[in-house]
RNA sequence: GGGCCCAUAGCUUAGGUUGGCUGGAGCACCCGGCUGAUAACCGGGAGGUCACCGGUUCAAAUCCGGUUGGGCCCA
């Protein structure tokens, strides 16, 4: 017989997987997908880019799950992804420092004498391979994206965009350079932006001290409190709130000068001396502590602060200008002249003989030391403080004044807040919560970094001070000094040999050696994606915003806001429309999975064990905006059974569909109530499936699927297996084969979004190796189909099923023994629903009969008992005489009269109801079980007839169990030889035409002497089986 | 110290907007069934103070307030 589908051979998940990878290659499915969603109605996508300098994790896989799934969906509906292309984030900190890494140099001096463009160049090539490393897991996980085409940040082409950027922000006085004290990494030698501080928050103990400063006028010292000691050396001033009130106090005999409220710091042995208004204070002179700069006279002084009421601490607040803003606004505003003995690596200058050559975070304990030995340390200790760090080599950040470019951020505020405000958020909790909350007070955004890897800041000066910010390559070669080389790289160091004419004095002008913020390129991936304004512009143009966005939830810091600054800005427009806020990958012990606590699981491993669709379904199928907890033993629970329940499902429709030559021919109508059931609960589901999926809430998409399998394996095709092999009714096999193949196709499409690989394969298995189901749209429910009331009777026939299952085993009765009758009570309407389903019901409590009523009065015994508290006082004497004859009466008539007329007349006595305790007892001769409403009784007398057709079937199972141990097929046919007790051989002989069909016996003969047959025990009866494969 | 999110069975979780019959699943565990899906399939049992305290209400896992614990973010 020529076999129509292929049958599984124990193929595993990853297996499947691989070998539908395969496929995909030979086939160049990419470029089919492309081809078919041509001329959809657009839905703009930009993958936020990773950054190509390590390997890719689990959590990563989980993102990229997630945009699959969301692509394929929109896919399948027939809309074009633009420009569906990878993208990568190339340049900025994390690179460089990989290259320092492995070429074993520490800082800018060693990159400088190592050279720029070698070191660019390893750069460059790190960044590759670690793209390579990031694409092999992409593929391997099924991301469907296009990665020939991907945008590179660090390509010309992108740069240029990013160029073109900066020069509208630049000629719109939005991107400025101005001296700043900003958040700078010494060991990088160079400042980061806010949002990168925010990535690097590390818990550490920090040194305070308090100390003193010598006031002669009042013959007292005012008390400072820091946590950054080193930055006394710089101190030029000292700073009061003129609103707030001060107080002397004496402690020990010593004259200490703080805010009044801050009292308790003195513990309870001081005592106020004197109070006075901080502006009182003001103008006062002050000791210094050390004296390695003068300040020309303008410092040592005491001024007034509003920040100082900010501060922790005494109230009166040192300044250091170069090393914190506040600090520095209040010594321009003071006119002290700027001392900053601090080199650009964080180490103290010569300025300071007794420390020079350290740095500053090491040298505080030294400065304690120093101000100790001046006897004006007041105390000092530790505190747990969580500070900032690099978020790239960890190093401790300080504050530095810095001359440094600036996006004005700030100035955008309340329309970044509009804008915001139509952006989709799931959960939504974050557009007004954390994201909303951080836009509100945006601070401006310095995008200059002092390094090599990025894209460099295109501004040149001259001598004279203009400035020109260059907007594309285009204008850099008309300004250009000397002609470019036909092939420019516009990295460093080759744009700094490119010097400028300028055209305001003829002079020539030279590049500013900064390079921009990496975050600043990822914030321009919507436009510089497509190259934006260079080529592509009517695809930017006609959509401006990203349909949709999903990134973990520190992008809220990150790509999410640095896109949302650069759009607002530029185009006065949302950077995307909806964004998913994705959760952390946690391990099985519900902890963050990081690579530093060595508990990352590696996504290659994953996908070879368990299945990339495995995992995928997992991930997908959690809450994903949650912290999401992973581990390869909890997808390997979850998700195994899933798929091999459906490779199951298909290996049962494929092998009766070869059998029987069904070749997946259409239903005509559907009568059978089973079909009619299973598609309805087929299109409720496609509806649940959708609306999860356009909800953006994938993991209500992913259960429906689980659902409905379950419903297909567990009910359907379960109640329908003889279906399939009926010969009598081929009308009715057809349409079972026909329902279940529809099922499976239809399920292998709901599944192609979160299930790549497996969809395709039992798609291809179903419809024929040339298509593939990510070029097929996605199903659309069908309302007629759907029937709710049938849905609903078939979950109540279930439910008796399994009240009726368990009655049985109440009783210790198997399921394999016929039994005569099946009592369901299940209320009036459920009893009227469950009628039309008797058959099936006596199928599968395997009795005879099945009775459905309204009421369960007639299973149920009452037992009439004497109330003699009632009738002892009543009767007296005679009382017990009334006891003994209501004993001996039948309960049930005695109850039904006296129901009807309240009361009874025995023996000449009158009984009311009160005089009688009624009780129920369960009939005899039945087993029980109840749900609910819904009671079950089953008949458990065994009588000769049904003995023996319960012993006709355990022959038939253990002849099929035996079928099975040869590896039969089941169209193949046996010869079977017995020998057995007298009962079960009277049930062979009564049941042989039965037995023979069952179990495709061409003969079943007794044989006393039957040689190397099975011995088995039935019922304690010997029976012994021989079966063999008949000869043709 | 501030903000956001979360807490349901041993584990993973549904339900929570819209308060309402007995709080559903899956895994693991124990028990069983089926036998033309068989290294498959199906069922049952046990297991819950719905974190805690208080409030609103005829009625709270659900709404409100607080407490505790966890996660993330910030200062």
């Amino acid at each position: 017989m020529k076999r129509c589908y292929r049958e599984p051979a124990g193929e595993t998940l990853p297996q499947i997987e691989a070998e539908v990878l395969a496929l995909w290659g030979e086939e160049n499915i990419l470029s089919k997908v492309k081809e078919r969603m041509r001329g959809g109605e657009p839905l703009v996508f930009c993958e936020g880019p990773p950054t190509a300098n390590r390997p890719p994790h689990m959590g990563d896989a989980l993102t990229r799950a997630v945009k699959d799934a969301f692509l394929r969906y929109h896919i399948m509906n027939g809309r074009m992804v633009v420009p569906y292309i990878a993208g990568w984030d190339c340049h900025g900190l994390p690179v460089e420092l990989e290259v320092e890494r492995s070429l074993g140099v520490d800082g800018k001096a060693a990159i400088e004498s190592y050279g720029v463009e070698r070191f660019n160049a390893l750069c460059r090539e790190s960044v590759m391979r670690y793209k390579a490393d990031w694409e092999e897991m992409s593929r391997r996980m099924g991301y469907g994206i296009d990665y020939e085409d991907a945008y590179l940040t660090m390509s010309n082409e992108y740069i240029e965009s990013v160029w073109w950027s900066l020069k509208q922000l630049h000629s719109n006085g939005l991107l400025k350079k101005a001296a700043q004290v900003v958040p700078y990494c010494p060991r990088c030698g160079t400042s980061l932006s806010t949002h990168e501080v925010a990535l690097g928050f590390e818990e550490t103990e920090v040194r305070w001290v308090m100390v003193r400063f010598r006031i002669p006028s009042l013959d007292a010292s005012a008390l400072v409190y820091t946590e950054s000691p080193w930055a006394l050396v710089a101190n030029a001033l000292l700073a009061v709130d003129g609103s707030k009130r001060y107080a002397m106090f004496d402690l020990a005999g010593e004259q200490l000068l703080v805010a009044e409220e801050k009292a308790q710091l003195l513990g309870p042995s001081a005592k106020a001396v004197k109070t006075m208004q901080g502006s009182e204070l003001v103008g006062l002179s002050y000791e210094p502590i050390f004296e390695f700069h003068n300040f020309g006279g303008r410092g040592f002084r005491i001024v007034d602060s509003q920040d100082v009421s900010k501060e922790e601490g005494t109230g009166i607040m040192h300044v250091s200008p170069p090393y914190a803003s506040a600090d520095h606004e209040i010594g321009a505003a003071e006119g002290v002249p700027l001392f900053d003995p601090v080199d650009d690596t964080g180490r103290f200058t010569d300025a300071v003989p007794e420390l020079s050559g350290r740095s500053v975070h090491d040298a505080s304990s030294e400065v304690v030391r120093m101000v100790e030995a001046r006897g004006l340390l007041f105390r000092w200790g530790l505190v747990r403080r969580s500070s900032p760090f690099c978020w790239r080599c960890h190093s401790p950040l300080m504050h530095k004044l810095r001359k440094v470019w600036s996006v004005r951020a700030s100035e955008a505020k309340s329309r970044m807040v509009q804008l915001n405000a139509g952006i989709r958020w799931v959960p939504e909790a974050y557009r007004d919560g954390r994201f909303g909350d951080f836009i509100e007070d945006a601070k401006d955004w310095s995008v200059s970094r002092s390094r090599y890897w990025g894209t460099p800041l295109p501004v040149w000066t001259c001598d004279k001070g203009h400035q020109v910010c260059v907007g594309s390559v285009q204008e850099l070669s008309e300004l250009s000094v000397t002609p470019l080389p036909a092939s420019l790289d516009l990295h460093r160091p080759y744009i700094d040999a490119v010097n400028l004419r300028c055209l305001e004095c003829g002079g020539q002008m030279s590049r500013e050696h900064h390079v921009m913020d990496c975050w600043y390129d990822s914030g321009c991936a919507p436009f510089a994606q497509y190259h934006y304004p260079f080529e592509n512009m009517a695809e930017f143009e006609t959509h401006r915003s990203i349909d949709f966005i999903t990134e973990s939830a520190d992008q809220t810091r990150g790509w999410f806001y640095t896109q949302h600054v650069v759009s607002t800005l530029l185009f006065d427009a949302p950077a995307f429309r909806s964004v998913l806020v994705l959760g952390h990958l946690l391990d099985d012990k519900g902890r963050v999975m990081k690579p530093s606590s060595g508990n990352t699981v590696s996504p290659g491993e994953v996908f070879s064990s368990v299945g990339a669709d495995a995992a995928r379904l997992y991930l997908l199928g959690s809450t994903v905006w949650q912290p999401v907890r992973f581990s390869m033993d909890d997808v390997r629970k979850a998700m195994f059974g899933t798929f091999t329940t459906v490779l199951n499902l298909y290996a049962f429709y494929s092998s009766n569909a070869n059998v029987y030559g069904y070749t997946g021919q259409k239903a005509k109508e559907r009568t059978h109530d089973l079909d009619r059931w299973i598609v309805s609960r087929l299109n409720s589901t496609v509806k649940d499936v959708r609306s999860g999926f356009d909800a953006l809430e994938i993991q209500s998409a992913v259960r429906a699927i689980v659902r409905f399998i379950d419903d297909l394996s567990s009910w359907y095709v379960r109640r329908s297996r003889r279906r399939f092999w009926v010969e009598s009714d081929p009308e009715d096999r057809f349409s079972a084969h026909a329902t279940l193949h529809e099922c499976l196709t239809s399920l292998s499409l709901m599944m192609a979004p979160a299930a790549p690989f497996f969809s395709d394969w039992l798609y291809r298995c179903l419809m024929g190796p040339k298509g593939s189901v990510h070029l097929e749209a996605f199903p659309v429910a069908d309302d007629v189909q759907i029937d709710p009331s049938l849905e609903s009777q078939m979950a109540l026939v279930r439910q008796a099923v399994e009240v009726g299952r368990t009655a049985r085993r109440g009783a210790n009765v198997k399921l394999r023994q016929p039994l005569d009758e099946a009592v369901i009570s299940a209320g009036r309407d459920s009893a009227w629903i469950l009628r039309r389903y008797e058959k099936m019901l006596s199928e599968e409590l395997n009795v005879k009969r099945v009775e459905c009523v309204e009421s369960r009065e007639s299973m149920v015994e009452f037992v009439v008992s004497p109330n003699l508290r009632t009738i002892g006082p009543r009767y007296k004497e005679s009382a017990s005489e009334v006891s003994r004859m209501l004993e001996q009466m039948d309960g049930n008539e005695l109850v039904t009269h006296l129901r009807a007329k309240g009361k009874v007349r025995l023996g000449g006595f009158d009984l009311y109801e009160e005089d009688v305790v009624v009780s129920e007892r369960q009939k005899s001769g039945f087993a029980h079980a109840s749900a609910g409403e819904m009671h079950v009784y089953i008949s458990l007398g065994v009588d000769k007839r049904l003995r023996i057709e319960g012993l006709a079937r355990e022959v038939v199972r253990r002849v099929q169990h035996m079928r099975k141990e040869q590896g039969l097929r089941f169209e193949d046919e046996v010869a079977v030889e017995y020998n057995a007790h007298r009962d079960i051989e009277e049930a062979i002989t009564s049941y042989k035409s039965h037995i023979s069909h069952e179990t495709h016996a061409r003969s079943v003969d007794r044989n006393p002497s039957v040689e190397g047959a099975r011995k088995w025990t039935v019922d304690k009866m010997p029976l012994e089986l021989l079966v063999k494969r008949a000869e043709r």
